[in-house]
DNA sequence: TTGAAAGCGCTAACAC
DNA sequence: GTGTTAGCGCTTTCAA
């Protein structure tokens, strides 16, 4: 049976598709004895509102497009899930899609969007600087939000944390504790912006406290191998006696990594993760890390792009508060660790900046 | 500036809106200099073909549904990853929505989907044999399958695993290891058919073994108050030695209580999960659980979506194997429990069944 | 308060 | 191989 339209319904009640129009949108200046023959005649054929006719002659599709990474990390699972939260209230609806951190995937599902001409997008990009769809969303005057994507001189609207100062953070709580040879292992750089804006702020603290350049391993985000990387690492001299990994599933599978390989977290080394996912309170060592309020993360950039909807300019990038949070991961270093060189290191003190003030 | 239309490529290339549009479907039958002048309008205008107009004349907007509980537990997020991956071939793109377990929530977003003109949807309701909506879509015979719900005499397309079976598999387990008084942690069976269906394979081989029938907890799914509940379990005289979670996140947390209440896991009750969350593996205790195919069976829930709007008939329930992985949460029946009843306990002997066999 | 009619952007007959 | 045209379902002037 075919699908009911306005027209059946008008027919029925026995009034005009101008008025079935005018009852389904609540519309003042109905007769109410016309309004209920036009409801029982809704009633009466389950007739449901085609939103593709309603969009093709509004212009407007009530439809945000979201792009993220991956659902698989949890971090991001939760910002969608926000992000749902905050454009319910809107009325809008969210037409997903995951990049896999892959660039062309990334173009390519936001020309997808697009194409199902959604009001306004939120996304995390691989590089927010440096992104020609982004430009093409300037240029086509497109609403969007970005997300953890780091505000910059690109003067993107954008909700996230202070990356740097995150990333400075953990460097100076790991010399608090006496380490002085530090390691990053991140996600591929050119493909995360924040994995670069923390890893910054790591090694320009660690410079600022007299420690060496930390050593910095680039993995894919996408099944990284880490066996052979941390082995190379550890089998060198002078390995490092703390890892910062630039984000929580990383630094999970690094521990478990780790462990196989019979190196002792923290004893030997210490791991700090970034996102603080819900889960890692529970893991085996719990995880140091640094939480970023993911949840609120996505509310407020669905609420940033509403406001930008509604008619308001060019809305400012927002900096959520972060935290490092304390775990079982992160300890002081070695008395003597494989290479007996942390006798010579001399107590450092560091300015006490646990959380950022937005 | 306006957006361009087929119409302003039409006249920019000298040609009609109708070769425009064979041009962009890939048309036969274009001669390629046409095809070439239409190609260069596009560029130059930055055409991009509008969705909606297309969906309102074809009657199919590319578009599938998709409802589930919430992205916040990763057994979901996950299946979502596994259905983005398998539209894709397909050319579809996702409209999302989620629940958060609540009914009238699951019929008003489904509504709202509906509006939007989905070609299909991919659901996890609370309850696929008694549920209106679902009723409402067969009657009006918009294609879906269900992710997660148990096949049954509803007849209702869904992918799953046998989670009576699972329910059993894991009772049988547990009285293999000697546990006499077991229990259930659930989130509300009505809002759950699988917790259900897994609830009573477990009951029943609880039963068939000879044990008295499992104590039973049933909390909300969302920010389960899980302390009192389980101080009480375990103020009463003889309280369970094993507790079966209906899902991965209630076992986390339940592990997290007890041991909070100084109640030691395996030590003095087992803890067993249902999800096979990946970070499971992670744990401390690392988590004893029903592993599901999670990412799989949203790919396959996609696939078979996808031959159902290629045309095939009504597709049947594809049962997934599911598999119990073993974890420190589990061990075996304390020697002298709480309330030293155990040594009356006799040897069991159960079968040995420890994955389906689809 | 209600109706008639135009038109949003596209595709698919059908004609040439 | 290409153009003309009707019309998908809806909202929105404009008239009555």
């Amino acid at each position: 049976m075919r699908r009911a339209t306005a027209r059946d319904v008008a027919e029925t009640a026995g009034v005009s598709v101008a008025t079935v129009s005018r009852v389904i949108n609540a519309a003042t200046g109905v007769n109410p004895e016309t309004a209920a023959k036009v409801h029982a005649a809704i009633a009466e054929l389950g007739y449901r509102p085609n939103g593709v006719g309603r969009s093709l002659k509004t212009a407007s599709s009530r439809l945000i497009g979201v792009l993220i990474p991956t659902l698989s990390n949890p971090v991001f699972a939760e910002a969608v899930d926000g992000i749902a939260e905050g454009v319910a209230d809107g009325g809008y609806s969210l037409l997903f899609a995951a990049s896999d951190y892959r660039r062309e995937a990334e173009s390519r599902s936001i020309e997808t969007l697009l194409r199902y001409r959604v009001d306004g997008l939120i996304l995390t990009v691989a590089d927010a600087a440096d992104s020609r769809i982004l430009d093409l969303l300037d240029t086509a005057e497109i609403p969007y939000v970005l997300a953890y994507n780091p505000a910059g001189a690109h003067r993107r609207p954008t909700v996230t944390v202070d990356n740097r100062a995150a990333g400075a953070l953990v460097a100076n709580r790991l010399v608090e504790l006496g380490h002085r040879r530090l390691g990053m292992i991140a996600g591929r750089l050119p493909d995360s912006d924040r994995a670069r804006a923390r890893h910054q702020g790591f090694a320009e603290a660690a410079a600022a406290a007299g420690l060496p350049l930390p050593l910095l391993a680039e993995v894919p985000f996408t099944r990284p191998e880490l066996e052979p990387v941390l082995a190379g690492i550890f089998a060198a001299p002078d390995p490092p006696t703390a890892l910062f990994c630039s984000n929580d599933m990383l630094a999970i599978a690094t521990i478990g990594v780790l462990t196989g390989l019979g190196i002792a977290v923290p004893g030997e080394v210490s791991v700090v993760g970034f996102d603080g996912i819900a889960i890692g309170t529970h893991l085996h060592p719990t995880l140091a890390t640094v939480v970023q309020p993911s949840r609120e993360l996505g509310r407020t950039a669905a609420r940033q792009l509403l406001r930008r909807l509604g008619g308001e300019a060019a809305v400012a990038p927002v900096i959520l508060p972060h935290a490092l949070r304390h775990g079982a991961s992160l300890g002081p270093a070695p008395k003597s660790g494989r290479s007996g060189a942390s006798a010579s290191v001399p107590p450092v003190s560091s300015p006490e900046i646990r959380t950022s003030t937005p």
